[in-house]
DNA sequence: TATAAAATTGGGAACGCTCCCAATTTTATA
DNA sequence: TATAAAATTGGGAGCGTTCCCAATTTTATA
């Protein structure tokens, strides 16, 4: 096990600690002589400086974490996970960070994660993804000082940094078309609506709606929880409405339409256009090929890191928001 | 921000730095009355001890990595890869490890993430995912005196410490079973022949070939990558074949092979019996039930990071090796 | 109550680095 | 060549812990 200081590489290459400490931070003021010596000790001896001596005293550990709530038992499933996570996880490599991922899954989780990752000398910043209502971990977080930014639109509003796509807009966009395209009655399969991307599709598809002049019937509105299966049963209860297009806040979900659509004799996109949300890589192929909003999930995770990192080098700024734009991706399910 | 440090606590409650630190890391020999005051304080503050300072003075970290290589691309897809990490993350949280991700692309991350990983004070040992041939990376950590544990059978062999399932024999004892439901014509479609994995499945397939006195037909074995689109290229590969049983490697695999089996006009598992591998969770439902091998995944977290605690913990130890026996769960997709 | 033994306590040293400042060396200028 | 200015270098202090040992306090025993 390579067990070397700094010290032995200064003796080694018969400068001082100091210098060799210099080099390897990349400070100017090295002659050149010095730094190629050192350097090539370095190089030769595969010196690593102790990341734990170098944390204590520069207090930066650039390591930052992820904490994924609650969801647990769906982040087998949904596709967004694995998806952010690489994101994430690529957006760390990039900027030299390590990155650490906790999966909080009951209260008892909350506390334990929150104790761990509140230590100093530990994480330079925290990543978090917003999910139910009182995320109470967020306020706690925020107030402990860590530097913190919020994946999602948190209920907590603009008093804390947060990285969100623009849904609103953009299934009011997607409804838009389906109007323009000679779509009469458009019906929607929501998220969950204690999340706020739930409460932000159903808002765009509202707005839409409105905007058209048309009163917003219940009887085409259904609420599910990302899933398949519930896009599934969503679809079985505003079938007898008989929508002539439904927006599903995930592409699982409008799967899931896709299927009861289907058994209930209908076919896609003559008799039903169906547009989902997400465009995450699927293992299985699906058709028709959906029509769907794409979320740039490898900009989110890019986007969210950098503010964070700008977070933790600037701290005292007043919070920050960066709303990005998904893109609307016209397949085969809409007519 | 939380910066009080040891001095700050003991001054509060009127003893010294060191009754503090015994206090917090639970050594005997402290007066209840010492105890309950400190602690009290430590309570009151919300005093959490440097993580940095700590590793610093005891070599340990508490953190563990895991590294997942090349195979970056199918990370979106391959539901292997979320159960996997979802395995470990827990693990470590159960045991109050600190959990961090790396994502190995190609090879400049290979040569970053070594040196970044192999630090001192940083991490307290690795958990590597095997993937192809020669993986260089293996061989530089092990030497690098890092605690290592290897995910799946490594092409190292027993000179290395690994977790892995019982693939021959599993796959052998499913092939076993179509013989006895009186298949006559097995076909498989086998993992990337790169891979353990792959090797391994392939040979449980062809030890129960031979147990049952056939030939190795190589008109009825496709190679196929894990994913759906191979499992249907390879199974409309070995289709003139007439097989009357696949075994596919992954589930997905599987997936792949009953869309083409359909595609060409026949019936499962009237026509064709499939079977699969793995068992995880999948994003969307898929008929008939696949019969399948089931991975303990779970488990198989939990007894890799226990395999590593113990090495971190004893370091010079011969190499050990675990192995977890696969499931196998009996569905619709044979008769 | 006196003494020995055991339990508890406190402080110094060390972990390996960065930062600061003073000392030294090099380079520029007259 | 003498001197000033700039660049480079080295060593001390400090980051916040843990560990060790010696000093003190408490408890047990005669």
């Amino acid at each position: 096990m390579n067990s070397l200081t700094l010290e032995d590489i200064a003796k080694k290459s018969g400068v001082s600690r100091s210098t060799v400490s210099r080099v390897i931070n990349n400070h100017p003021n090295v002659s050149k002589k010095a730094r190629e010596r050192v350097q090539e000790v370095i190089d030769q001896t595969g010196f690593q400086p102790h990341a734990a001596a170098r944390a204590l005293v520069s207090n930066r550990s650039w390591t930052c974490g992820l904490i994924l709530p609650r969801t647990i038992n769906s982040f087998f499933t949904d596709p967004y996970y694995p998806s952010l996570i690489q994101g994430i996880a690529q957006a760390c490599g990039k900027q030299n960070y390590t990155f650490s991922l906790f999966l909080m899954g009951d209260k008892e989780d909350e506390e334990k994660i929150f104790s761990r990752v509140s230590r100093r000398g530990f994480m330079d910043g925290i990543l978090f993804q917003s999910d139910q209502i009182g995320d109470a971990l967020i306020d706690k977080l925020a107030e402990s000082g860590m530097p913190l930014v919020i994946l999602g639109r948190p209920f907590q509003g603009e008093k804390v940094n947060y990285v969100d796509i623009n849904n609103v807009e953009s299934v009011e966009n997607a409804i838009d078309y389906l109007f323009n395209t000679g779509h009469k009655k458009i019906g929607t399969i929501t998220g969950p609506l204690n999340t706020t991307v739930g409460i932000d599709r159903k808002k765009g598809y509202i707005n839409s709606i409105k905007k058209h002049g048309r009163d917003i019937d219940d009887s085409i509105i259904a609420e599910g929880t990302f899933t398949e299966a519930s896009g599934y049963l969503g679809m079985k209860k505003i079938f007898p409405g008989k929508p002539d297009a439904v927006f599903a806040a995930s592409d699982q979900m409008a799967l899931g339409a896709i299927r009861a659509i289907r058994e209930g004799g209908l076919k896609i996109p003559e008799d039903v256009s169906v547009i989902g949300y997400d465009d995450f890589p699927l293992p299985i192929p699906t058709s028709p090929p959906l029509t769907t909003l794409r979320q740039p999930i490898g900009e989110f995770g890019n986007e969210a890191l950098r503010l964070l990192i700008d977070v933790i080098e600037n701290r005292y700024q007043p919070a920050r928001q960066v709303v990005l734009k998904s893109e609307f991706i016209i397949r085969g399910s809409t007519r």
